[in-house]
DNA sequence: CAGCCCTCTTGACCCACATCATTTCCGAAG
DNA sequence: CTTCGGAAATGATGTGGGTCAAGAGGGCTG
């Protein structure tokens, strides 16, 4: 991320100000109301690559929407293994499956250098309150975030690696796209490959090979983290996907 | 189920009468509240072993709380293949993950004889904006939702197909023994090994032989779909699950 | 610029589980 | 009771991807 945008975000105070506006879902809500609601929000915090939002187990007070950067969660089993739950990425709400046993279920941390936007449950809860259409959208977020969960369980099941990761880059692409508003052929990976391999359920040499599979095939660019969409038709067609959200039973 | 129970929920008129309102999460309302809202609430209905209750893709004008009986919900994907993402017990709201695209994203099915209170979304939002303790609760039930997929995810990152069978069993007798409120050593599978290998993203084969292995290992009894646990501790020793809720980290 | 460390890639081997093929079980219907 | 059909169990075999073990880049620091 440039230095300059980085800045600029952080100088912001008012939800009405805020440049993510248009899909932060929980901002939603009459300019009145935003304007009193953004006393309440706590001053934006930012957080540099690497550093932890909340901690499992942690009691929530809070919930966090990303301003900037991408986060990951992620849970220690009792053994000590790691599993990355979920990519958060700017726009969408973070902790709302910690609400039902107020205590946060995985650790959040900052992939990039990140700036949170932190909402008191207190906050939230009177604005929903005061105001139906906020309420709405709050539900409406719930319900996206649960959306999004099942999505990950419709990727871990489908059988194939290769699969897996095709659908999960065609899922970034079509983020990416949302919020350019155009198409989009490069995909900047803010995980490494052993986030993205435990998101996957897989090893991270079998990521490498998958990537390498795709090079070889023309499919994909592959420097590093950054990648390049050679061929979207085929990288469509391996995720198994419907490519985009057309085809659906009425 | 006994024909006797089925009976008696088939009579039921309001939700203050309901049986499970204990811990039929929406319910939870203040009485004349509750009774405002059996008036909006569609005439319970009951299903038969197999029925469907709302299709993938359908337009959502409502929420479904089970109130007898057990279902599934499952995709098809673009080329046939069927998922089941969860079962949904007595009590548990089903649905809330359609309402960010108004669209059920899943086939909910019927596994036994079921009966189902309909909630018109309408009902829903209006309640939720006259008292702020039901939006409270529905926020929970969101959460917990959220919570439960989180559970899946986790679950299906379990490397070993026996830990997955251990893991499922464990949080069947779990539920089990919070509704009835003692131990039990009995598990009734209301699903098929179809079912039950689809959402653990196995053949039915592996299931069966684990079964067999934990029968084997004195571990299980089994007798079709009928469980008996043998030894709780290795059952949950297997799961890799903290067994309890108990040692999380502060 | 060298040296170091960390992430990523590539290769060789192997095992858990999928796949394919029967056989057994059990409940429903006659 | 026998017959039938679908569900479950068991056995034999194959393979996708996990595991172990080296490299290969690429960005820091001194």
């Amino acid at each position: 991320m440039e230095p300059r945008l980085f800045q600029t975000l952080l100088e912001q105070r008012a939800c009405s100000d805020c440049v993510l506006k248009p899909m932060c879902k929980p901002a939603i809500v009459r300019p009145d109301e935003l304007e009193r609601m953004s006393d309440h929000v706590l001053p934006r915090r930012s957080l540099s690559a690497g550093e932890r939002l909340y901690e499992q187990g942690q009691k929530v007070r809070s919930l966090f929407v990303s301003q900037a950067g991408v986060f990951k969660t992620e849970t220690s089993a009792a053994d000590g293994r790691l599993q990355v739950l979920g990519f958060h990425f700017p726009g969408e709400l973070m902790g709302l499956e910690a609400i039902a046993g107020m205590r946060f279920r995985a650790d959040a941390f900052a992939l990039e250098p990140a700036v949170i936007c932190e909402i008191p449950l207190s906050a939230l809860e009177t604005a929903a309150s005061r105001q139906p259409e906020f309420q709405h959208h709050l539900l409406q977020a719930a319900g996206s975030c649960l959306a999004d969960q099942q999505e990950h369980v419709e990727l871990l099941a489908m059988r194939q690696a290769d699969e897996r990761v095709a659908l999960f880059l065609v899922g970034l692409l079509q983020r990416a796209e949302q919020i350019s508003g155009k198409e989009e052929a490069s995909i900047h990976l803010a995980m490494g490959r052993t986030d993205l391999a435990s998101y996957l359920c897989l090893t991270i040499e079998t990521v490498s090979r998958t990537f390498s599979s795709l090079r070889d095939a023309g499919i994909l660019g592959v420097q590093g983290r950054h990648l390049t969409v050679l061929d979207r038709q085929r990288l469509i067609a391996m995720s198994g996907s419907e490519g985009a959200k057309s085809t659906r039973r009425a």
